[in-house]
DNA sequence: CTGAAAGCGCTTACAG
DNA sequence: CTGAAAGCGCTTACAG
């Protein structure tokens, strides 16, 4: 009332100190240009002069301008979304996951949305087809075994939704598939064993309705064969990926006369069932039973013995995929040179045969 | 061409089978209401006409229309956006926040959109404004120990944007707040050791700038007291959160003399470093030593001896904080009657002091 | 209880 | 290289 000087338009003195957002008409103001070009200036788009472009970028960044992302989506039919749909039982593996594609969604306009999925489920895909439907993502990342239904990704196919999936083996085109090569790394599991000196091994397997259940299994035989040896039917049970399962197998396995010197095992929640089951019947680990692991779980660094497994590159795969929906280039990515491989991990659960 | 009878308008035969999407025009022209009415019906406004709203509602479900959120949300000056932001190290602990809310979610509107955070950046509270000026989120969740951050949460608040904070204390008004009573956890896991005999009790706590270290201590104490123990400054080593500083935390406390017959961690990752200091020092786990974690982890029922840990009702913490952020009731909500706490999970890891 | 108009903040399609 | 008009699919503010 007293002051000397009118108020600037648009902060008041004395005012509620939150200014409204500034959107793009403002900027086409302040730049003395139409939105539409502010709008190719926030769209990259190469027909704009530079000078131009400079001027409203400046602009931009000075007054911390952020464009809505639901207008943009609105406009574009297409949100700003990236969706990860998991249905694997480890937290592990999610968290390690997520952490690479959120890795290489950083710095982008991109926010991950997630959503764990049940493909048993008879909703599923009517449930998956209208959140895919209403959301509009700008892309979809797949790992398993969620991405192994082909019915889903017929779906996103057909709703024109970009994807990317993560599988043991190949099942889609190169561009649009991560293989983790599973195979790969069971056979360094059974080169391990083997070079240790056994020669009665046992495998505990993945529940046949995964994948990477027959891809480790396979991989580990080729290994064993590889060796001058061979995967014994009968030291083979088919566990469920999980601890209980790991336990039942092993009891299993190392009742059997001769039993086994060594278990390989299709994940480390099963190996650590095995471990379970050598306590109970007396057997050191590693001096009775060598035991190897696959997913290389915290876990597995933190049980006694600590425990040989075979590592794959989750966060990298996660980072991978989610730069491929960004249309930026992954030094690592298989598409640009060598593929993404496993890793054997050697710790203390492995040594020689002691029958 | 040599069709009997005209094409259905919007179905035309021969065409590819993707319909348009139905809008709000087209279900409004369905109904020979307005779209203003439409949107009455999907908003449940009460001011609409109850034959109407069914006309209306029939409608949609037939046709399976859903509005879109995108515009909705451009509309609304606010979308359909639940945040968890988060900062926890455990991969468990974030997987079952996350599947708590999700929980919550479900059947709702509302997509889950998760951020890991770094408090610790210079850059922490200008990127938290970016993101929440920018998605104009439905509501945030915090857990620790970004869920302490009062930058934050000011922020939040000056930005209008609904949230709900996780922590092991009330620091907030109760609508806005789920406390964890770690420190109820922590007496009980007091109470548990002394029931068995012991008095020589150390504690290995989180680090200081975490408020779950100060409670569980304060807590574990307060239980101690409650038992006729105190509990002796120099059995306290202060840890990080970590199975190295476990380790190193446990290794201390066992040189001294005399030792500690029973260490209680403030989480299970140090619980297992206490496991491995032990191992080192020959001593068996519960013979020789008892232990307690915090966390009950699943990692806590799968090394051996399994793990007597104090169990956080982590899901349900999510899915409250997410149902009031819907706006939903949840019958497990401290709102509406006692507190949501912690049980201790009595395992293998404690028995009767040894000296 | 219902609706016509204007607007949310962007982009597409078209023109120049 | 740049811009004016129309539109994306909803809701708010207002009127009746």
């Amino acid at each position: 009332m007293a002051a000397d000087q009118a108020p600037v338009a648009g902060s008041p003195i004395g005012e509620h100190p939150i200014r409204r957002r500034l959107t793009i008409n403002d900027i086409a103001r302040l730049a003395d240009v139409s939105k539409k070009t502010v709008s190719r200036v926030i769209n990259e788009s190469p027909l704009v002069n530079e000078a131009t472009r400079q001027k409203v970028a400046a602009i931009i960044a000075e007054n911390g301008y952020i464009p809505d992302p639901q207008a943009r989506g609105l406009a574009f039919r297409r949100s700003f979304l990236i969706a990860f749909f998991y249905d694997n039982p480890s937290a592990q593996y999610v968290v390690n996951a997520q952490q690479g594609i959120l890795e290489a969604l950083r710095g982008s306009s991109l926010e991950l949305v997630v959503r764990p999925v049940n493909r048993q489920a008879p909703t599923f895909v009517d449930e998956m087809r209208d959140v895919v439907t209403r959301q509009k993502f700008a892309g979809v990342v797949l790992f398993p075994s969620v991405s192994e239904d082909e019915r889903l990704v017929a779906l996103l196919r057909e709703l024109d939704c970009p994807y990317v999936r993560v599988a043991s083996v190949l099942l889609d085109r190169p561009e649009a598939m991560i293989v983790s090569h599973d195979a790969v790394g069971a056979a360094a599991a059974a080169r391990h064993l083997a070079a240790a000196g056994h020669t009665r091994i046992g495998h505990i397997c993945g529940p046949n309705t995964f994948r990477s259940s027959h891809v480790r299994r396979e991989g580990f035989e080729a290994g064993l064969v590889e060796c001058g040896l061979a995967l014994d039917p009968t030291l083979v049970a088919e566990g469920a990926y999980t601890f209980e399962s790991g336990v039942v197998c092993g009891e299993r396995l190392l009742a059997l006369e001769p039993r086994p010197t060594a278990i390989f095992t299709g994940n480390d929640e099963m190996a650590l069932g095995v471990y379970q089951a050598a306590r109970e019947r007396g057997l050191e680990i590693p001096r009775d039973l060598s035991v190897v692991g696959f997913d290389d779980s915290p876990i597995a660094s933190r049980v006694w013995p600590l425990l040989t497994s075979v590592a794959l590159p989750i966060v990298e795969m996660g980072r991978i995929a989610a730069s491929r929906l960004r249309g930026v280039e992954d030094p690592a990515d298989p598409l640009n040179g060598p593929a993404v491989t496993p890793m054997l991990v050697a710790r203390n659960s492995v040594g020689p045969p002691s029958s």
